[in-house]
RNA sequence: UGGGGAGUCGCCAAGUGGUAAGGCACUGGAUUUUGAUUCCAGCAUACGUAGGUUCGAUCCCUACCUCCCCAGCCA
């Protein structure tokens, strides 16, 4: 059991119960079945912290199967990139890395099996007639003519399906099952079919493939999984599971239950594949991996920990209950580790030039900034200070509005770290822009002197000295659609793109930043949590995305909410 | 109008016959050289609706309402 105090649920419940009766020998193991046909993505995340959590939790073994039955779709560039995402997620499946197409023998033979018992038969008929004798959701099917061929018959037409003696679609071969049943999977469901397709793992050593319900419930067995979770929309799929191991009862190891639990749903984003591959190939997003994407390789880049999604997965929890996520719970969980994790750094993202006229010209005194509030032990930092400043455009106004405290015509703040200043007149060019503001310094007050603490003020904003800021590139990101939920209705999602999602800026670093490592996280004091690109950063020229803001509370008052 | 699911605080989510956990959000207040963080306090007479059983119901029964999924030779 993990140190964290773990909130029950149902599927623990059902583990627990299981235990108790020593259904499974206080067995767990578990498995993620994703297929390689496309990138993996937030909602992939909570399916591989359930499993592999599980798995961790019961002490038990959580495998990785790639479920490539369809090789038409698939390909090992998906096998790759799939592997190096849970792995960045921190999980482990050691020597569980499974694939469907390893059971493909085993299927096979199976489904002679099936065939000889009179539990399966070849059919005949066109995928369009299939479907027009399949019935509604209202009505039932009607048997096929060909589903009382004889086992031998059926048996001599599925090895020469094997065989590649037919073209695709000629033959499918159908379990016999209930063309009455009031649930469509029931209804003699296809279990192979006929694809004259290289596989990229069997190349062309076969050209019949076995369908998902057929394949995933002996897969499941074969591995002796005992809990097999899934998402909702495969409930009803769970008695045509249970039907085929129960007719292969006694030839495969196990029974493993499966379990469902609901998908997850986060607000201003689009999860399903479709819409993914549709934003990235009409250029709406960069890549795959664009920042804004819930796409796993998008989240790294934006900067989300692995530690920061297993916590938010952790957080939403799991039930059966069709729900919505806030996008903001995830951006809170990225905060929480960061805030502990992410050493402190100056940044200034929009200058607005500051020069203290009573500080001597050619003066440069260093100031000591600590790496983190709350840990000393990081140490210190040097940033050094001369007479002209950048700081933040949006820690003046010219007009104060109702509670800022920061510099405004005649009030005082302290440049963090080093003294208070007063502002004393203001510069504007010939349209009436603000070019620079002018101050002066109080020479008592710097911070780690005595003087720091005899006078107080409110205001306290961070600033870089022109002559040492260092320029670079930094990617402001924000949410992709202005529409908590793009997906819903018939309204076109492109439609809610939030024009504003991407910024790119050219910002100014304190010198320290330079050296930053690709991947590496900082907190931009009073600006957010920034990481330095792991594609575009170069040595000493780094390129930093904004993974997310901090929390401001002001923003909140100015915006009038 | 067939079948399978779900409805507990703004968002998640426990509890399942004995009088509503927790998290996030939110609201106060304290601390703070990040309007950050941290801390402390508050936050469902109420469990989709209506009946019923019971000393007692979110939990059991009945009816109803709302939402989600299913008619791929996709997974």
């Amino acid at each position: 059991m993990p140190t964290d105090a773990v909130v029950s649920n149902f599927i623990r419940s059902i583990i627990d119960e299981d235990n108790r009766t020593g259904k499974w020998n206080q067995r767990v193991e578990t498995r993620f079945p994703p297929e390689p046909n496309g990138y993996l993505h937030i909602g992939h995340a909570k399916s591989i912290c359930l499993n592999f959590g599980i798995a961790h939790d019961y002490n038990g073994v959580c495998h990785l199967r790639f479920d490539d039955t369809n090789p038409e779709k698939e390909a090992q560039e998906y096998v790759d990139a799939i592997c190096e995402n849970v792995a960045w997620l921190g999980f482990d499946w050691g020597e569980h890395l499974h694939y469907s197409s390893d059971y493909f023998d085993q299927l096979y033979a199976f489904a002679e099996y099936l065939i000889t018992q009179g539990k399966a038969y070849v059919e005949s008929l066109t995928a369009d007639e299939i479907r027009e004798q399949r019935g509604t959701l209202t009505s039932p099917g009607q048997n096929s003519p060909y589903r009382d061929r004889l086992p031998d018959e059926s048996l001599d037409l599925f090895r020469c399906m094997k065989a590649g003696e037919f073209p695709d679609g000629k033959y499918v071969l159908r379990a016999k099952i209930d063309m009455a049943s009031p649930n469509m999977n029931m209804r003699d469901p296809v279990i192979y079919r006929i694809r004259h397709i290289h596989h990229q793992r069997t190349g062309d050593q076969w050209c019949i493939y076995p369908m998902y319900d057929y394949t995933h419930c002996i897969s499941d067995a074969l591995e002796k999984i005992t809990h097999s979770l899934c998402t909702l929309e495969f409930e009803d799929h769970r008695p045509l599971y249970d039907w085929v191991l129960d007719q292969l009862e006694g030839k495969v190891p196990c029974h493993p239950q499966q379990i469902e639990f609901a998908r997850l749903n986060l607000t201003y984003t689009v999860m399903s594949k479709r819409k993914l591959i549709e934003l990235v190939e009409s250029d709406l997003v960069d890549d795959w991996d664009d920042p804004r994407l819930s796409t796993l390789a998008g989240v790294r880049r934006r900067g989300y920990t692995p530690k920061s999604i297993r916590q938010f997965i952790e957080r939403i929890g799991v039930s059966k209950a069709d729900s919505w996520i806030d996008v903001s719970v995830l951006e809170d969980c990225l905060r929480e580790d960061l805030n502990e994790s992410a050493p402190r750094r100056v940044a200034i993202l929009r200058p607005l030039k500051l020069i203290i006229d009573n500080y001597p010209e050619d003066l440069e005194e260093d100031c000591f900034a600590p790496n983190h509030p709350k840990k000393p032990e990081w140490g210190k930092r040097v940033v050094p200070l001369s007479k002209t400043l950048y700081i933040e455009r949006d820690d003046f106004m010219e007009e104060p509005t109702k509670g800022y405290f920061r510099l405004s015509p005649g009030a005082e703040v302290r440049l963090r770290y080093g003294y208070i200043v007063k502002c004393v007149a203001v510069d504007k060019n010939a349209v009436g822009e603000i070019e620079a503001i002018h101050c002066t310094y109080d020479a008592e007050t710097k911070s780690g002197t005595e003087g720091a603490t005899k006078r107080k003020v409110k205001g306290n904003i961070h600033w870089l000295s022109v002559k040492h800021a260092q320029p670079a590139e930094v990617r402001l990101y924000d949410r992709l659609f202005s529409d908590p939920y793009p997906d819903s209705g018939d309204k076109d999602y492109k439609t809610s793109l939030n024009p504003d999602s991407k910024e790119i800026i050219t910002a100014y670093l304190e010198q320290s930043l330079c050296d930053a490592e690709p991947e590496q996280a900082f907190q931009f004091e009073r600006n957010g949590y920034f990481i330095a690109d792991r594609i575009d950063s170069k040595p000493g020229k780094p390129v930093f995305n904004r993974a997310v803001t901090l929390r401001d509370s002001w923003g909140k008052v100015d915006a009038g909410v």
